[in-house]
DNA sequence: TTTACTGTACCGGCTGGACGGTCTAGACTA
DNA sequence: TAGTCTAGACCGTCCAGCCGGTACAGTAAA
């Protein structure tokens, strides 16, 4: 039985192994080989599925793609109003998105422009999302650069398992006292 | 004539390159033929200062190690504080200095153990300085991440040569609006 | 119901090129 | 002539992509 239908098939494994090496060990480090030994399937077997690691990677940015559409939904009718929503679901929790759109992020400083480019993308429909909520540029702007500074710092520094209580010097952040401070900025009158 | 003093010697001129190499091109292209040849120094020259790859990283750190002194002691006096000042330099204004964080944070996702530590500690530097201006650790917190992420998207988006005073979706942001919006956020009520 | 053929899924050795680092020959200065 | 620096050929390693092969499932003629 070369395939087997009730598990993973082979082509989901090897985006998923894709993400955990960059992920983990950086884009130097996710190798084809590697990328195949940790899928479990032969270089071979990988190439089959994704013709170049070019191929990989745009399967990579096309399961972001996917994944950014369910969130933007998400966000749209989330009952907190998308600022929050943002800055809430920036702190790094493991869900598959977190994982994918981290792992992404360590492509985008590469020559990568499909990378960039999609981050681009998803950038903007946020800013509209959080804008359409708030009102103000200058604070849907502040908004979003909090929630990426947040992702930024998941993604070049070590991903925290859990967000504790208290904030530590890079990492870990207080979300409570950071959406306080997201309201009051949504509630301060206008410039 | 190999040395001539009266202009930036060979060791300076590489370490320029590399930082210019890795801003643009991504630091897979910050190759030791590229950086020497960017610099106009053979590979050999370039190893002659900089016995090895490492080396050449660990003088980028070294130099912004300097620089970053330099910043806090600019950052403690400023009249504005320091939460403006960290938002207002943060913005990519093509300083030395700047251009050496950016590089420096190219460098960071890799399995750069140096490059890394030596971010935690400006942060932690930074922060400090921060919450010492503000008070509240959480308004301190939302002021560096906002600056993160404008450093951060400067890094992987392209920098904007000049700050317009519109906020286009990804790079150039309107600093002043900002600026007014960290204010506020300084003088808001206490949780 | 056996045999022959086709397409899908996967394997792993190989190669050519790029890159980091070494080595030696030499040029200029003091 | 000793010291300082440059130059670039060369070597070993690593990696992406290629390619010849294997295993098996389905189909269909005989």
């Amino acid at each position: 039985m070369t395939t087997q239908p009730s598990q993973p098939p082979a082509r989901s494994r090897v985006l998923q192994a894709y993400e955990d090496l960059l992920i983990n060990d950086g884009p130097r480090a996710a190798t084809l080989d590697a990328v195949a030994a940790a899928a479990g399937v032969s270089k071979g077997g990988l190439l089959y599925h994704f013709k170049s690691k070019e191929a990989l990677t745009a399967g990579l940015v096309e399961k972001l793609g996917e994944l950014a559409e369910v969130d933007f939904a998400l966000m749209a009718k989330d009952p907190d109003g998308c600022a929050k929503y943002y800055v809430r679901t920036s702190v790094f929790g493991g869900t598959t998105f977190d994982r994918t759109v981290v792992a992404a992020m360590r492509l985008a400083q590469g020559d990568d422009t499909t990378v960039r480019a999609a981050f681009s993308k998803m950038h903007e429909r946020w800013y509209q999302l959080i804008l359409g909520d708030i009102g103000d540029p200058a604070i849907a702007r502040a908004v979003m650069l909090i929630g990426d500074g947040l992702y930024y710092n998941a993604a070049l520094f070590g991903l925290p398992a859990h967000v504790g209580n208290d904030a530590g010097p890079d990492g870990s952040v207080d979300v409570q006292s950071l959406l306080a401070v997201v309201e009051r900025m949504g509630s301060a009158p206008r410039t």
